[in-house]
DNA sequence: TTTAAATGCGATAAAAAAAGTCGTATTTAA
DNA sequence: TTAAATACGACTTTTTTTATCGCATTTAAA
């Protein structure tokens, strides 16, 4: 429980990589997913969901690859695990509401407390912090 | 990501009630599972599990089942949490070294700096604020 | 103009984790 | 003696996560 997936990790680790290369940063999926042992195809998806969202570049053709765009000191981890992953949240119910027993549930609302505690935790950490 | 289990959902749930009866909290896993329609057996063994670690009392027998123990205000979240789920941690290589790629892993450090903050965050938080 | 190396992306498969069930033993009040 | 509860290991099912497959598109370079 409370952990991160396999694509927040590996998005970390990507654009950690491409913040250290001392040339332009260009750096393809194959080139990361070869030097840290992780599997190319789900690096390149994770990638190309960054590049959808704007935080690194996408360079098609061959000798293409990916660098950063976005300022990193400018996203929080919480919008960047929201972008990857979907809406933050310690229990389901927060976001479904197809639990019959949200009537009768007796700690949806202090966990909720809890969850929003956690949330500006992550909302108070930038990407950077992990990735420098 | 970053969510609880059943277990601990269940295991609060149950606390809450048991602290809002006005008799001298007994209550038997049937009547909690009944009331907030969760399975009763699996709500049984979270409740055996909280006897084991001293949170709660179990009453044997007929007319028997459990009281809260100890002192809610006194268990920070994270030991709740660690008693019921084990150690708590973003990444799986923080307790089990079986990591291939640890030497070459350049987000470890700075995970692990996020995960004390989280660590600290439920440790900072009783039991009781949630069952309150 | 062809080739090769890269991204783009939906569908599917495999693996792992979580959630739930079953069966049986034990305890104990009535 | 019976019935209603806890105790607990083994197992099954379900869900989520992780990984792979196949094919299309882009584009630099031969």
């Amino acid at each position: 429980m409370l952990k991160i997936t396999r694509k927040v990790e590996y998005a970390l680790i990507a654009l950690r990589h491409m913040q250290s290369e001392n040339n332009d940063g260009l750096t393809s999926a194959k080139e990361i997913a070869t030097q840290y042992g992780i599997p190319q195809q789900l690096l390149a998806k994770t990638l190309q969901q960054m590049a959808k969202d704007g935080i690194v570049e996408a360079v098609q053709g061959p000798a293409g690859g990916y660098r950063i765009l976005a300022n990193l000191d400018h996203i929080s981890l919480k919008d960047f695990f929201e972008n990857l992953e979907g809406p933050l949240g310690m229990m389901d119910c927060f976001f479904e509401s197809d639990c019959i027993q949200l009537g009768t549930c007796n700690i949806r609302v202090p966990i909720q407390r809890i969850n929003d505690n956690m949330r500006n935790m992550f909302s108070q950490m930038s990407v950077r912090e992990v990735t420098q």
